[in-house]
Order: C-alpha cells, then structure tokens, then sequence
RNA sequence: GGCUGUGUAGCUCAGUUGGUCAGAGCGAACGACUCAUAAUCGUUAGGUCGACAGUUCAAGUCUGUCCACAGCCA
C-alpha cells in the first residue's frame, strides 16, 4: 500500500571535494530506484543537493579570497552539473544555503528549545586547535590529540545540547519492530550496538566567533548551528516543512540512502530529531558500500588510480550505470577496475544484448523489407520465451523490492541469453528458405523478448533502451503493466543502423608478458635448462610493480608510545615535503628515544590505516635479528628527508 | 581488546528452515554454426565449501576452538 509513493533522497553531499565516484554511486543508484519504482506504478519524488556550511568551507572560501557564498555557488555547480552528464534526472535539488532550508532549520531549533530539548551548557573539555573539535579525556593519546598528535587545551565554552539520550529507547525500539527500516539489515545490528552504549546527549552550536558559516540559532544569535541540525534538516526542509502540502504527501513514505559511513549519522542522530520533533520516521535509512580500487579504498594520494567517473567519457555514462549497479551488491563493497567494466561491456552489453538485436534487424531487413513480421500462434517453443519473459517482470519487481537490483539485471540478461539461444536453435536464417511463417515466428518472438528487456533495463539505462526500444518500431513503454507479450505490432519499421553498445578492447595497463607455460616435458626441461628455478610464477611482481612501491627516507622527530599497547610507537616523522604520523610495531625491540633523529626508510604510498585510533601514514622498514631484536632499515650517512630509494 | 560479519571452482559470487547443494556468470580449452559487434550455441573445469574438533542416521548448511579479512566500538 505505501508502495505506490516513495521519495527517495540521496546525501546532501559536502562541498569539501569534487564530486567523485561514491557520489556518483549512490546517486544513480537512487535514480535507478526511482525509475524503477515509476516503471512499478508507483509516484516517487526525487530529492538530491548540497551540504554548504561549516569549517572547511570557511576555510576554503578564505583561502581563495572569496566570501563563503561566492565559494559555494560555485562549487555546487560541480554537482548541480555533473548528474545530467549521468543521466540523473532528479526532481528537486536542495542547498543548504536556500532560505527554504535555513527556516526550516531554525524552526525546528526552535520547536526543540521551546519543548525542553535543547539546552544551554558550559562544556569543558580538551580542545585541539589542530582538529579543531574537542575530544573527551579519555580519547586523547598520551594527553594529545588523537588525529594530529598535537597538543590539546583544556578550554570551557557554552554551548547548546540536544536532549538526545532522551530518545534512544524509542529509537531501539523502533527498529527492533521494523526490520526493513535499516537496509542491509547486519547494519541494524551495528546501530543497536552503538544504542547499547547508552547514547549522550549531542552538542550541536558552535559559536560564531569560532563559526561565522552556518545557520544562526534563533534563540540565541551568537551561536550557529553544527553539522547535524544544520545537514540533516534538509530532507524536511526540501518538503516545505512543517507547512506546505508537500510534507504531508512525501514524508510518509521517505526513504534515504546513504553511504556506510554516515549510518549513524542518520540512523541515530536524524532519527532522534525527528522523534524529538514529532515528525514521523522514514520508512527506510539504507547503507551502501564503498567502491574499491585494488584492494585499498579510492583514494586521492594514490596517483595511479585510474578516475572511475572518468569512465563515463571514455565508454559512455549509460555503460558507467550499468556496470556500476550491475557490479556492486547494495551494502556491500566492490572493487571498481576499468578492465571489469570493459568486461561487462563486452560480455553482457555488446556480445548478448546489442548483438543480439544487430542480427535480428538485419534478417528482419533482408527477408522481411525491416518490418517487423508477423509472429502468428506460438508452439511450445515460444510458449517458453513467454513465459519466461513473463514471469520475470515479477522477478524483477521483487528483486528491486529487495534492492538486489544486480539479481534483476542479471536476470535479465539471462532472458536475453536464452534469446540467443533460441535463435540459434530455431534458426530462422535457415528456416526462411524452408517456411518461412516459422522463420517469421522466431524473428517475432526474438524482438518481442528484446522490448521486454529493454523495458525492464530502462531505468538503468534510460537513453539506451529507449534508444532500442525505438529501433524495434515499438512505443516506449512506461508501466510495467502495460508491458504484454504481443505488444509490439506488426509491420512496425526496424530502424537499427550502428551498434547499440560497441565492444572495447581491454585497457592495456600491465604488459601483456609471459607466455603460459605449457605443459610439454620437451619444453618444460628446455624453460628448465634456461632459467633453472626462476620461471614466472605466483608471488613474482614485475619492475612496474615494483616501481608502485614507494620507499623513501623519513627522518624520525618525535616518538612515543601507544598507549594500551606494548609494541606499538606513535612517530612523526619528516619525509621532506611533508611531516607524517606513522604508527609502527616496533615497540617492543625498540624504544622511542632510541629512534628519535634517526632516519629510517619508509613506504610513503602505503594508503592510510587507523591503528588503535591513530592514522598511521606509512611503514617503516625493519628487519628480524637472529637474536629475537629490530634492525631498522637506514642509510648509512645522512641524506636529505624523502630521498626516495631504488 | 570487545562486538558483529565474512572466508564456496582462476576471477566475481548463489547456496532458504541440515538430507540430488557442490552451483551460476566471467575467463580458458575443445567442438558446432555462420544470421550477427572475432558474435552466438554446445561440451569440458574434478573446488578438502578457511583450519581443527564436535552434535546428528545425515553438515558449506548447527555447536566450540583457532586462523585470515572487514566493519562498528573502545
């Protein structure tokens, strides 16, 4: 019942940083939802947008010597810009500087204060100007600041709290009760852990002295409002809430997605606001996962990664969308490689589906003037294909419903293969010659299964198969209801000139290199002869792979121990261009003052990892002694601080 | 360190409440076909279902321990 309406929201993504690619995910994931949902019948509103205030931006903005307004209006574009290019067609973008947004914003602050929830408090606490957040006694590391190293101040400031402990048994109890409300449900799991811990209540002002961008806090000017009644109210905002028919309508049937790492963003802080404001909770808070490049996270500082949203260009966005929700489980990570896409470009896109349609237009072109023929009764052979093709707009539905939206396309694709199937074994190549109402028959019920395809593909491919869909002299068809066997009409015209989705070749990224050995006794004892126990094999990189590596000199300036653990040394170190904490296992051979001024050699490309709270920023190289002891990796005279070795 | 989860064919992964569950897709090899984008179709892959121990008539499927990895939290 609440199915036939859904309004689906993306993040408000942060204009810290350009659009990447796990913006680009989640938001085609959601206009793939949305198109999917509209194809089901149901009446869906799409929200997208911008998250504007806050430090960093200041920062920015001063930086470039620009107002923070000037800075934001330009960055948005970056977004606002980029999802036509991906054929995101969303019905509402919100930024968080629209005056739609900072009154609804401040509305609720108010409704909040005025009921008791928020309240004034002085907060003492150790203040790290570095970080600049305060970190509570017992995250310090050895009395500093556990992100930076650096020193902390205890400082007292006045600030606002939202009552949120207040909430968090019904919170509990909510999703004990509606196991659909966070997707996937392991993550429900992980956010009962973390209600487990009792929740505290939320410091959610700054003052202006300190944060001048950002939402002023109606009952006290001084102040504006942090991060989550700033961010979060959007989702209301962009309804007209609390007034506007808008609300009414949309609210009920919310469902927002968002990344992994903000779960308890919103499935605890959101959540609590709402309930403290007496707006109803969203019907669902799903989490999706990460796209991996290798094996380590996307990440900048790694040069070579190759831009995933690049791909876009290079092999079209459509082809981008279908890889990117054809290769990913929801919730899960994935690993993004440009040789994956390339693949599934050639195997499901260009071999099965666009190849399939080229060689039945073009029998349809020669022996039947490119109209589309008769198909007459079917015999059991197409009574099959019906079927199938039938039954599967079901399948696709609940597979969508149950947001395995790579099950649905994998499905059909496997309607798709069995249409290749079909032709071969019904040949209607051969068959025109012979009898041609059967041949007829085939090509009829190959390009009746083709439009089904294409319409249950259309919201992850939306101009393709349109594109398609009109080749096949058939209407676009816009409800999966009205989608029935039969309903493309004879005598319609094919127009069907260029591949629909060419096939790549495989980037060439290592050298293609060795030859599989093959298993000859002549050959193996000659390989044998040659290079006796040096063949090519598992565990062997090659020069390039060994040029990924980054090893470079650091000259280590402070070191000391972490505590709650024997082995590990928290060190800072100079790598020339640049200072970097490296968390290290050494501890137990070495001790800090023995490292201290030291160089050392270090992997300066290894991606970034938290060790006991800390970032470790590298490694450093060390080596076993026979008598259980440490030998640090050094050169033997100094040289300059990130020297790099090969 | 605590909690949660994962570990199945070269790769990516399916495997409901324990008993045709040892599977699919991709890749590879061989064969067929020739209408098609070097395409499609068929056959083939002998994998200790992470390790060990247990429950059971019967365990990828349950229990315990261990190992590896991931996430959340300290």
């Amino acid at each position: 019942m609440a199915a036939d309406r859904y309004y689906n929201t993306t993040p408000l993504y942060y204009l810290n940083a350009k659009p990447h690619i796990g913006h680009a995910y989640c938001t085609v994931l959601v206009d793939a939802m949305t198109r999917f949902e509209r194809l089901f019948g149901a009446e869906v509103h799409f929200l997208t947008g911008t998250d504007e205030h806050g430090q960093k931006v200041q920062k920015a903005a001063e930086q470039r010597g620009l107002t923070p307004q000037q800075h934001v209006d330009e960055l948005q574009a970056a977004f606002r810009d980029l999802w036509p290019t991906l054929h995101i067609a969303y019905d509402d973008f919100i930024r968080t500087t629209e005056p739609r947004h900072t009154q609804a914003v401040r509305t609720l602050l108010q409704r909040l204060y005025d009921q008791g929830d928020i309240y004034v408090q002085d907060y003492a606490g150790w203040y790290s100007t570095a970080a600049e957040r305060f970190w509570a006694e017992e995250e310090l590391v050895d009395g500093k600041c556990p992100d930076t190293g650096l020193e902390v101040q205890y400082i007292t400031e006045r600030n606002y709290f939202f009552k949120m402990s207040k909430y968090g048994e019904t919170l509990r109890a909510h999703i004990v009760a509606n196991p659909g409300f966070i997707r996937p449900a392991n993550r429900a799991n992980e956010v009962l852990g973390f209600l487990d811990k009792g929740l505290q209540d939320l410091c959610i002002s700054r003052p202006k002295e300190r944060l001048s961008w950002g939402i002023p806090i109606p009952f006290d000017e001084d102040y504006v409002t942090y991060v989550w009644f700033d961010a979060l109210t959007n989702y209301i905002a962009a309804l007209g809430w609390p007034d506007d028919p808008a609300f009414e309508k949309w609210w009920p049937h919310a469902n927002h997605y968002i990344g992994k790492d903000i779960l308890t963003t919103h499935s605890v802080y959101w959540t609590t606001m709402l309930l403290a404001a007496g707006v109803p909770l969203p019907q669902s808070i799903t989490a999706t996962g990460w796209w991996l490049s290798g094996d380590r996270k996307m990440s900048k500082s790694l040069g070579n990664v190759v831009d995933p949203l690049g791909m876009k260009d290079v092999y079209g966005p459509e082809v981008l969308r279908y890889f990117l929700l054809r290769d990913m489980v929801v919730g899960l990570d994935s690993n993004f490689t440009e040789e994956a896409l390339v693949k599934r470009n050639n195997s499901d896109l260009a071999n099965d589906l666009g190849n399939l349609a080229r060689r039945a237009a073009g029998l349809v072109g020669r022996y039947f003037e490119g109209k589309v023929p008769d198909g007459g009764p079917p015999t059991p052979d197409e009574e099959e294909i019906i079927a199938e093709a039938t039954s599967l707009r079901g399948r696709v539905q609940d597979l969508v419903g149950d947001l395995a939206v790579h099950n649905a396309i994998e499905e059909t694709m496997q309607l798709v293969r069995r249409l290749n199937k079909y032709m071969t074994d019904t040949a209607p190549f051969k068959t025109i010659k012979t009898d041609p109402a059967a041949a007829a028959r085939s090509l009829y019920t190959v390009l009746e299964g083709l439009r089904h395809a294409a319409c249950l593909l259309a919201p992850v491919m939306p101009e393709k198969m349109a594109e398609l869909t009109a080749a096949l002299g058939a209407e676009p068809v816009t409800l999966i209801h009205d989608l029935r066997w039969g309903g493309l009409a004879p005598g319609a015209t094919l127009t069907m000139e260029e591949a629909l989705f060419p096939r790549r070749d495989m980037p060439t990224v290592d050298a293609p290199e060795a030859p599989a050995e093959p298993a000859k006794p002549a050959k193996k004892e000659k390989a044998d002869k040659k290079a006796p126990a040096s063949e090519p094999e598992a565990g062997v990189i090659t020069f390039d792979d060994f040029m990924k590596v980054e090893l470079r000199v650091a000259t280590v300036l402070e070191a000391e121990r972490v505590s709650g653990s024997d082995k590990l040394l928290r060190l800072q170190v100079d790598l020339g261009a640049e200072r970097r904490q490296v968390v290290a296992g050494i501890g137990k051979q070495i001790a800090p003052e023995q490292i201290v001024g030291r160089q050392v050699v270090m992997v300066a490309n290894l991606a970034p990892r938290k060790i006991f709270k800390l970032e470790s920023q590298g490694m450093i190289l060390a080596i076993d002694t026979p008598e259980g002891g440490l030998e640090l990796l050094q050169p033997t005279g100094p040289v300059p601080a990130g020297e790099r070795a090969h």
